[in-house]
DNA sequence: ATATAAACGAGACGGTACGTCCCGTCTTGTT
DNA sequence: AACAAGACGGGACGTACCGTCTCGTTTATAT
């Protein structure tokens, strides 16, 4: 029977991350700014996550789920179109780029926070990717010996290369990269 | 009077630097840290570097140039796979992909280290990439119409993204990652 | 419902602050360490003391009862001396002087406890002690213009000072104490 | 070569601990409270002084030097009178008796502490004292025998206690400590 | 050959944040 | 109602580095 945990001060932590994160950028966060903004003691922070990585991978995680949505209207590169458009839309219209550039800034000397990545984000698209992709192999939209996996890489992957190199990121390049993944060079 | 650099020192520096990320990893590494062991004052590294992320790419640049030449036997699929393979074994049996992932991690919040990555890494190697591709369209190994940019965002791109992830890279990727990206997913 | 208080939790946390003290220290005492080591909530210390310092003064009291009966065989500088000697045993070889060190050092940050120090401690060894004295007074072992209070005050207090500098407490010292006391230095 | 301490730092350091004792009390006293007051960081006090206390002690002693120097009238009663009284002054009229009963108060869980009120504020008065009380051995103002180290004890001890205690302190009241100390109770 | 001024090692400085400990208050079930 | 358990907002701890700032001490030309 001990005290449970307060709903209030967890969406107060992850509030005062995103607001941290989009007024004064990803490097002035720290445990103690967002207790401050949050109002909440430090050791609050310091029960329930491990590092500021992972309290901003969650705030990050939460506005991301709807977007990541799989669409199916019968035809697979559209679909991809839609929703590599929208993950890019996602990326420079909200924080979300911002917050996601730091998580991989940080998991990089903490690998705990990088698994934590890889179940939260990338395991749930490789899953809803697969699926997606399998239809459209037995519709014919790709080939029936295609590289799913190594296609989802290049997909997502290069968009997150992008990202973290500050690289523009717009709808015609969507289309490129579709392109060569789709088609290929030669 | 010597109003010149002192080479002891800057070599000290790079190697301390070195030394340092795969003693400890990236995440120990400081400008104290690296003045203790090079045996240097902190204002010799801030009087040539703006930061640990600017003397990290110096160091790792250097032992990254010898690799990247690019090589033209007559066969451009064959010759990216043997440099594309030569990076991931640079990766994964030197100390530079670690002082990479530092770098990367560093420039998330230092817009001027992220230039110096793109002028000193990428853009030495999207100029020879191109001059070597145009060679293979020109042979007809790839398509006239070929989007080398996007080829090249891929090809190094999705090697980036599986470093600094974590996750594996071993040849039998590149080859993996080679297939889709010349011959397409459908 | 039990709305009486339970003596078993009582001492719990006099015996768990007797046992820190001289395991680790009055300084590593805390309301937090005695609930922890009590098996108590903290809450049920707050409920009954006002702070660290007056559980110990509990505990300290509860040993020092017995110690400072007020013996009278006829002799009154004799009686005094066995007294004194007592008490500087009960210091030297229990942990009652680094408990009464640890209440005096809490007791300056905290009037409500040195108040409590005077009526537990001091003013039933004034009480008692003067009455001891007048029979002295009486039978001529003293002045009859006597100072008595002044008197107790040296005999008790240089034995607390010296306590409170970890100087030497011995029984030659209690001698050499009782001399001047009561021959004075001229 | 190294760059030399900051005595403008010091003096702040010591200044600011004084104004906080008196205007707050000594428990409202934190290495961070003198920092953010003397407008240093709090690396300078660590880097100098091992503990608040000592910080104190420092400050407290500056200000009692000039106050027990001993004088030599020719009447060693009289003199050690006009002593005692310019200390009881001291402490009750300048903040120097709560910075002294907070040095004293963390002495109780610090050794160090401890031994440097020894050597910086008894030894120096233990060593005037003997000199002085030699002096009015010499010219019988005091018995041949006369245990001087305990007589001081008693004089400097009992003010202490009293001190410590929260007890009052005057004049009349050092008039009494003479009188037993002097003249004894029987 | 010498003077001189920049580069250098050392490290003190005012700061910020770290991760930990404990404060005293406040639930939440259990006895 | 008192209790064990423990979450909470808060404050201080002692440490590590930050980037800036003296300090003398090399040291390689420019006289």
């Amino acid at each position: 029977m001990p005290a449970v945990r307060n709903e209030r001060s967890r969406q107060a932590i992850l509030d005062a991350s995103i607001a941290l994160i989009d007024e004064l950028g990803y490097d002035k966060l720290s445990i103690e700014a967002i207790a401050r903004r949050a109002g909440v003691g430090k050791q609050t922070i310091y029960r329930w996550w491990s590092s500021v990585g992972a309290v901003v991978l969650e705030a990050a995680t939460q506005s991301l789920d709807p977007v990541v949505a799989f669409p199916d209207t019968g035809d697979f590169f559209a679909d991809m179109r839609s929703q590599l458009v929208g993950i890019v839309e996602l990326i420079t219209t909200t924080g979300f780029g911002a917050a996601y550039r730091g998580v991989m800034a940080a998991g990089q000397s903490d690998p705990g926070l990088l698994e934590a990545v890889y179940t939260e984000v990338i395991e749930q698209n490789e899953t809803a990717f697969q699926a997606r992709a399998s239809i459209a192999r037995e519709r014919g939209e790709i080939r029936a010996d295609a590289d799913v996996a190594t296609l989802r890489d290049i997909l997502y992957g290069v968009i997150e290369y992008r990202l973290l190199h500050g690289m523009s990121l717009e709808a015609a390049y969507i289309d490129a990269l579709l392109a060569v993944a789709f088609d290929g060079a030669r």
